[in-house]
DNA sequence: GTCGGTGCAAATGCTTTGCATTGAT
DNA sequence: ATCAATGCAAAGCATTTGCACCGAC
């Protein structure tokens, strides 16, 4: 039980929204872009979904708080979002890209729920935080050794029912 | 320097593609379906070509071979060995799906290089092995411990130029 | 008042599919 | 001989883009 919080799936969100939204208009300011209603829009909208988002989901959810948003601005909105660093686009199966909001660190892992035959299932997959000892050390030995500078990594687990 | 190999990149697949095969057209027939050239060349040309492969390669890469094989049976080729276990999907960019052979054990890493901004570059992306000391124990306990059952694993790390 | 932004619809590019013909068992 | 496989071309689908109008700076 978390104390102290009322709606557990939306106050993280406002906690982190004005620093990634600083970020966000900076980025745009520095390439004289603008900070247009859509955007903030679409910021919003994925800063208050946790975990991993695709296009559609923040389609249907900039629908639901009246603000017009088309489905070309979302797409751009994003690739502005990945471009500025906040958010990461991660494929894990074949039938659409899946964005993962990132402010400060990177997360670990992400569950994939797949079926026996190792295909994906229709379960969304999880963003998991989990600790691997020595795995960042790993990976970046990995890459200089291969004369590479290791920029990030991302574990990802394939899981069924039991 | 490997000693007594003469084609390195060749060698390795000449050594596996029989119990690859066997796998295969037993799958095949334990569906009624055939064991056909078209797919024969398919495989035979994904088993000697090292590391990730898609869709294109294969087709240049058998269309090298006096073999014609069509686009949609290479697709369907590969969707069924998909299912056979010997071949693995694996999405690291956005244009298009790549895939991995797999014989035994599920490889360990693979390195995809990226830009400055995280964006994927041209560069391939490059499979290799690493060896992550309780890995294994480690993302079978996440997965239990919220009720799924490891199925596999695959690290990601992203790389860039120094 | 200027550009850049937006929405729409058309275009793109990978992947899948329907259908008539061919071929493995 | 039969039933599935192939090749082709058309269809599907997520994502991108061109263009005319709109609005943030």
């Amino acid at each position: 039980m978390v104390s102290g919080r009322e709606q557990s799936d939306l106050e993280p969100a406002i906690e982190i929204i004005e620093p990634l939204c600083a970020v966000f208009r900076r980025k745009l300011k520095s390439e004289g872009l603008k900070y247009t209603p859509e955007r903030a829009q679409v910021l919003d909208t994925i800063v208050r979904h946790d975990g991993l988002f695709d296009a559609e989901m923040v389609m249907a959810k900039v629908k639901g708080t009246g603000v017009r948003v088309s489905k070309a601005t979302v797409y751009r909105t994003i690739k502005l979002l990945q471009e500025a660093g906040v958010v990461h686009r991660v494929l894990y199966d074949g039938d659409n890209a899946h964005y993962l909001l990132v402010y400060g660190q990177t997360p670990r892992a992400i569950l994939i729920p797949v079926n026996a035959r190792g295909e994906p299932s229709s379960q969304p997959p999880l963003v998991i935080e989990v600790e691997v000892p020595g795995l960042i050390e790993l990976c970046s030995h990995a890459a200089t050794a291969r004369g590479w500078k290791l920029r990030g990594q991302r574990l990802h687990i394939f899981v069924s029912a039991p």
